[in-house]
RNA sequence: GGGUUCGUGGUCUAGUGGUAUGACGCCUCCCUUACAAGGAGGAGGUCGGUGGUUCAAUUCCGCCCGGACCCA
């Protein structure tokens, strides 16, 4: 990376390894605070990776999208702030550190299992940042931290307080979703789909004083029968529109429930009646809350019966499925049984299947203030805008407060304490942040309630998101201290400009920090969201792990060189899914090689410093005002994140204008001003170039201009050329026109034109044309050449005409097919209707009657001799 | 089951109320003062299906089919 010539082939691999190691030593994109104007700083908040696994497709795109965006802004904006986090706070975690270890958490204190986590995610930690630097990503690794880390615990625990003192969070006795065999509540995020084979059991219940002797219902888990504490039936049901009021024996059981009327009973299956227990699923817990029900524990946190199965107490849920299953078919309720294989909510972890549990947990109250996050919602800029809905969706949804506790051994502890005698809450103080509840004492001797003087500890921990939802506050420094209260080290980064996301974890990862930081601080933490896709397999499929259809980046990035890998992130609008398509990194693999050979041309056409000539030959000013545009229009699609359309338009002015016209031109051009603006065009290409291909342009600009990193380099900013462009657009048709002369002809492209003559507006051109050409002779005619004509096709206008004539366009259109149709004095008399000449164009077709070749283009004539 | 979204030549993609962009692949020609991983040309699409609105629909609306995501 240090000759002063571009010399053979780009290599990717050696030149890539070597500015990744380099930019990481030299600090290249550390975010240096004193330096930055605040107003304009650029500040992303990433949401951190769990670092329990192996970086996947889904990271390599989301990654190289955040960081065009860092790369864009920190050239544009002057500096940007660009931090990582490592997500190492999750049951993930904790399993990955049993595996790895052989350990169970059981087994250790709170405190010594986290730090064993800690030590299993460091190696985890370090093969992640290698294969994200691998990536080119600019990441400033000088800030970067854990949601372990004591000062993200503190931070976690602060956040705590303040809501529970803003009056926002609450402890309540409720269902929640359990994992038997973790042991602990989960959220509704945390479980998936999985299929099982099991059994439709039809099972008959006793009606006691009713219209009937009995009740059929179909369950696939009779072992909840202990549980029962109601039926229900559609009120619009007219099977069972005698059942309501009457009340049923449980059979085995013998206990009594009443029949019930709820419109939540499905009519569609099964009998009807449903037994509703403690608890099935979420029907069960809504008819719980709905209909004052009583609770029934049949299955404990470990997913054993409990005294309440009577008989079966003491054995698995599935133990006592086969049992009672076998004693109802003894006594004859079991009316039928069928195999089926169906859908159960799995603990996405562990896979064992979930139950509800009613136990205490702390509570985020949401419900009431759901117009304000929706407010907040619509404050950010959504890219693309038509994600925004799915967050609309999700909060005008919610049905629930959000559950914040979990029953793990680690996690983040959640800071408080109970007065053994009056339940009193005890808070700990914000400056002894963070505790943990089961090794630490209570800030207070004796209750404030009741002045009694022991104390129960919360053994409970926070859930995951409670954390991952205070990133912007980790990255900007919030904290606590006496003087201050609540403020950050860092006011200038938050709000944050950015917000990667992917579209799936809207409704959870970013509601939650927006609430939770919203809260906090009064203010909606991003200001612009980047939603992006997920990357599909070569046949547009989902990846997963169960179809075996995955794509390991570590194949990929050992294939294809970083840059060609972020010209392929780079191929569809952001937002959309979008297949592995190793054709677009062989083109990216293509422009690579290009533009280090282009720029080796550039090298031997012009001086390193050329001087600004006083006078600019036709096109090398064309190229410049062109070159202005294409910035503008680059720049503005950067700026509203298309980054599909800046790469492709940019591309195509390179290759196509600059290099295919312009250096071809340029390589027969004696003027003083093509030195100059091949310079000039070369520097702000490779800026231009550097959010997608960072190597690449590194190399370039370091071996020919060295200096700064082109990273560090200002944004490029149109310089204001100015140029005759139809002209140039005309001789650069009159060029292609000749080139397809000679392709035509079986000449060679450097093969000498004795003669051409042209009729077109190509003024202050004629010089690149003859020279590009190798045309001996140039004549500029200044009337069209003796050609006959005859209208080939008649194109209407059919924005104007079809406002204008109607259903009558049709007719229009017919005459001039058959050829009906007149032209006198510039109008066009077709189906009785007069056509004022704007709104047509006559379309001809010419032969030349004189000597030599004739080639006709869009605004000129040319007749080669 | 409900909602959202996507469906454009063989493949991937842009775009729009007036007959569709580019790339890869394919075919023909060309080693030209960087690049044959290049250049000059060419073939290839009833814009998922079907109704409707309109003079005109790939574009707007309804339904259907297929994929994805979210919520049940």
């Amino acid at each position: 990376m240090s000759t002063d010539d571009l010399e053979g082939r780009y290599d990717p691999d050696a030149v890539e390894s070597e500015w990744r190691t380099h930019w990481v030593e030299d600090g290249t994109y550390e975010y240096d605070e004193s330096n930055a104007d605040p107003n304009t700083a650029y500040s992303v908040d990433t949401p951190p990776p769990t670092v329990s696994g192996s970086l996947h497709m889904g990271h390599l795109y989301s990654h190289i999208t955040q960081d065009f965006a860092a790369r864009y802004h920190r050239m544009a904006d002057g500096d940007a702030f660009f931090p990582f986090g490592y997500d190492d706070n999750g049951i993930a975690s904790e399993r990955l550190t049993e595996r790895e270890l052989d350990v169970r958490h059981q087994n250790y204190e709170r405190r010594e299992f986290q730090e064993l986590c800690r030590e299993v995610c460091q190696e985890y930690e370090t093969s992640f940042t290698e294969e994200i630097r691998e990536l080119g990503i600019s990441i400033d690794w000088s800030n970067t931290y854990k949601t372990i880390e004591p000062r993200v615990q503190r931070l976690s625990q602060l956040s705590f307080l303040d809501l529970y003192e803003q009056g926002r969070e609450y402890r309540q006795r409720g269902p929640a979703i359990w994992c038997p065999d973790c042991e602990t509540a989960i959220s509704q995020v945390e479980t998936e789909d999985a299929e099982r084979d099991a059994h439709f059991n039809d099972i008959t219940f006793d009606i006691i004083d009713g219209p009937r002797e009995d009740v059929t219902i179909a369950t696939t888990r009779p072992e909840l029968i202990p549980a029962c504490v109601a039926m229900f039936v559609h009120p619009d049901d007219e099977r069972t529109d005698d059942l309501p009021g009457s009340t049923a024996r449980v059979p085995l059981f013998g206990h009594e429930v009443e029949i019930r009327e709820d419109e939540r009973v499905d009519m569609e299956k099964g009998t009807g009646v449903v037994m509703c227990c403690t608890f099935g699923d979420q029907t069960d817990i809504e008819w719980y809350q709905a209909h004052d029900l009583d609770l029934r524990v049949a299955i404990d946190e470990s997913g054993t019966m409990t005294e309440a199965a009577g008989d079966y107490a003491g054995m698995s849920t599935h133990e006592a499925r086969e049992a009672i299953v076998a004693d109802l078919d003894s006594t004859g309720q079991l009316v039928s049984r069928e195999e089926i294989v169906h859908d159960v909510q799995v603990h996405e972890r562990c896979e064992t299947d979930i139950e509800y549990r009613v136990t205490d947990q702390w509570y985020i109250e949401l419900l009431d203030k759901t117009d304000e996050y929706l407010e907040a919602g619509r404050e950010m800029d959504w890219y693309p805008e038509k994600m925004f809905t799915r967050y609309e969706h999700w909060v005008e949804g919610l049905e629930w407060d959000w559950c914040i506790s979990r029953q793990r051994d680690s996690g983040i502890p959640i800071p408080v304490w109970y007065c053994d005698a009056c339940d009193e809450t005890v808070l700990a103080e914000k400056r002894d942040l963070p505790v943990d509840p089961l090794a630490d004492e209570p800030p207070v001797a004796a209750c404030p309630e009741c002045g009694h003087e022991s104390f129960e500890p919360e053994a409970d921990v926070f859930d995951t998101w409670a954390t991952s939802s205070l990133t912007p506050l980790i990255n900007a420094g919030w904290d606590w201290n006496e003087a201050n209260g609540f403020s950050f080290d860092n006011p200038e980064l938050y709000q944050f400009d950015l917000r990667p996301q992917g579209h799936d974890i809207i409704s959870f990862w970013l509601f939650h920090t927006v609430v939770k930081c919203y809260e906090h601080t009064g203010e909606v933490p991003f200001d612009a969201v980047l939603v992006n896709g997920h990357v599909l397999d070569r046949d547009r499929r989902k990846m997963s792990k169960s179809k075996g259809n995955g794509i390991d980046p570590r194949e990929v990035m050992d294939e294809y060189p970083i840059d060609a890998i972020r010209y392929w992130a780079a191929s569809t609008a952001v937002g959309e899914d979008f297949p592995f398509n190793e054709n677009a990194m062989r083109q990216g693999e293509k422009l690579l090689q290009k533009l280090w050979n282009a720029s080796k041309l550039v090298d031997s056409l012009a001086v390193e410093e050329p001087t600004e000539p006083e006078t600019f030959a036709a096109m090398d000013e064309w190229l410049l005002a062109s070159l202005d545009e294409l910035t503008e229009t680059v720049t503005g699609y950067f700026e509203r994140h298309e980054y599909a359309k800046a790469r492709d338009e940019l591309r195509a002015f390179f290759w196509h204008t600059f290099c295919d016209d312009y250096l071809e031109i340029a390589k027969q051009s004696p003027a003083d001003s093509t030195p100059y603006a091949l310079r000039v065009a070369h520097r702000r290409f490779l800026k231009l170039f550097a959010p997608f291909l960072p190597h690449v342009t590194e190399e370039i600009h370091a071996t020919l201009y060295g200096g700064d990193s082109v990273h560090t380099l200002a944004w490029p900013e149109p310089a204001g050329y100015e140029s005759n462009r139809t002209a140039g657009e005309t001789a650069l048709e009159v060029i292609a026109a000749l080139r397809g002369y000679k392709t035509d002809n079986g000449l060679a492209l450097n093969e000498s034109l004795d003669e051409i003559a042209v009729y077109g507006e190509i003024e202050g051109f004629e010089d690149a044309v003859a020279g590009v050409m190798h045309v001996e002779q140039l004549e500029q005619l200044n009337e069209a050449p003796a050609l006959s004509t005859e209208i080939a096709e008649i194109d209407l206008d059919y924005a104007t005409v079809g406002p204008e004539f109607g259903s009558k366009v049709g007719e229009i259109d017919a005459a001039i097919e058959s050829g009906e149709y007149a032209i006198s004095n510039g109008r066009l008399h077709a189906a009785d209707e007069v056509l004022d000449p704007e709104l047509f164009e006559v379309e001809e077709e010419r032969t030349f009657a004189g000597e030599g070749a004739f080639i006709e283009t869009e605004n000129a004539v040319v007749l080669v001799r």
